[in-house]
DNA sequence: CCTATCTTGGATCGATCAGTACAAGATGGC
DNA sequence: GCCATCTTGTACTGATCGATCCAAGATAGG
C-alpha cells in the first residue's frame, strides 16, 4: 500500500488503449484492463472515475496520437500531392503493420460498436471520424485544390483508410493492404486531375 | 408448454441475426436474443445448441441472404460492367437505408471483433468476406477483364464497400455513402480502361 | 512526532452472464 | 386411452460483470 501514487497515469493509459483497441470495449473488464495497467481495483477507480472514462481518455489518446501522425504525413510535402497522400496512408499501413499494437483502428472499431457504446462515447468516435476527414480536406485545400473537390476527395480516402481497418483484420496479405491504399492514392490523384481539368 | 414446436426456427434465427448485427456478437445476451426470437432459455438451448452455434448459423444466414442479392446485383447487366458495379453498391446502399434491418454490416463487424470471437466463428466472417471479393472478381473475368486486373480491382471494389460499413454508423449522411459508392465504381471504371490500354 | 490526506489490497455488493436441471404439460404412435 | 417423447417455463448453477466499501498503511505538512 502507499501514500503516493504507484503508477504512471500516461502509462496506464497507454496500457488500457492497447486493451481496448485488441479487445474492443464491451469484451474489455476491469479485471483484464487493470492487469494489463498494473492496477488494482481500487486505484483503477480512484485514478479513473470507472470503465466509461477511461475508454473516452483512450479514445482522445489514440485520436491525438495517430491524429499528430497523420497531419504530420500530410503536411510534409505540401508541393507534392501524392506524396503526401501516400505518406499518409504509410501512416496507417505502418501502424498495421507494428507488432507492438493491435491491428484494426480504435476509431472504427468504436463507431461499428456505437450502438451499444456509452452515447458519449460513440460521439467522441464520431467525431474523430470527422476530424480525420477535416485534416485531409484542409490538406488538399492547403495544395490548391477546389474547396468541393477537396471534400469529395477527402471522404473518399477517408472511407480506403476505414476500410483498412477491416481488412487488417481479416487474411488479407500486406500487400493487399498496401494494393489498397496505392489504388486509393491513384484514384484521388486521377480524381483531382479530372476535375481541374472539367472544374 | 407444448409437445410441439412452438415457434419457427426460420423466423428466430432471423431475428436473432438482427440482434447479433445490431449489437454485436459480446453485447448481446441470451436474454436479448430470446426475448427478440419469442423463445424461453430452454427452448434457445434445445433448439440452438449454444451462443456461438446461433451467432454462426446467423452469419450464414446473413452471407447467403445478401450473397444472393450482391450476386444477381453483378450477374444482371454483364454487358455494362458499370451498371453491373452500380447495382453492386445499390444492394449495400439500400441494405443501409432499409429501416427493418441495422445499419453497418454483420460480417464487417464480426471480422474486427474477430480477436475475441469463437475463433470458428471469425474463421466464418473471413471466409464470408473472401467470398464477396470472389464474386466480383468472377463478374470481371465474365466481363471480359484480364485475371490479374479482376483480382485487384475486386480488391478495391471490396474494400469500398466495407468502409461503407464503417462509415454508415456515423453521421455521414446518405448522399455521403452515395458518394463513396459512385467514387469507388468510376474509380474501378478508369483502372479497368486504364489496364485495358496497358497491360 | 503527529495527524490529515491519500493510495492500496482485498472483501464484498447486486446484477448479469452463459448454461443446466427438472418437472409440468402437450403431442403423436399405437 | 396410454405412454414414450419432445417442448417449455422456471428455478438455479457458478462465474463474471462493473462498482463500492473499508481498513491498513504510506506520505507530507506542521
Amino acid at each position: 500500500m502507499a501514500g503516493k501514487k504507484a503508477f504512471d497515469a500516461d502509462v496506464a493509459v497507454e496500457a488500457a488503449m492497447l486493451v481496448f483497441w485488441e479487445r474492443g470495449y464491451a469484451d474489455s473488464s476491469i479485471d483484464v484492463l487493470g492487469a494489463a495497467m498494473g492496477l488494482g481495483r481500487s486505484s483503477f477507480y480512484n485514478a479513473f472515475g470507472d470503465k466509461a472514462t477511461l475508454f473516452q481518455r483512450c479514445l482522445a489518446r489514440y485520436g491525438s496520437r495517430y491524429g499528430e501522425r497523420y497531419e504530420q504525413a500530410l503536411g510534409s510535402q505540401t508541393a507534392d500531392v501524392r506524396a503526401a497522400l501516400t505518406s499518409f496512408f504509410d501512416v496507417t499501413l505502418e501502424r498495421i503493420a507494428d507488432p507492438d499494437v493491435p491491428r484494426g483502428c480504435l476509431v472504427a472499431q468504436s463507431v461499428i460498436a456505437s450502438p451499444t457504446l456509452p452515447a458519449s462515447a460513440a460521439a467522441q468516435a464520431d467525431a474523430l471520424l470527422g476530424s480525420q476527414r477535416k485534416r485531409i480536406t484542409t490538406a488538399l485545400l492547403g495544395a490548391g485544390v477546389a474547396a468541393s473537390t477537396a471534400d469529395d476527395v477527402a471522404l473518399q480516402l477517408a472511407a480506403a483508410n476505414q476500410s483498412l481497418a477491416v481488412l487488417s483484420r481479416t487474411s488479407l496479405s500486406t500487400e493487399g493492404l498496401e494494393a489498397v491504399a496505392r489504388a486509393a492514392v491513384s484514384a484521388a490523384m486521377t480524381e483531382l486531375r479530372s476535375r481541374r481539368l472539367n472544374p
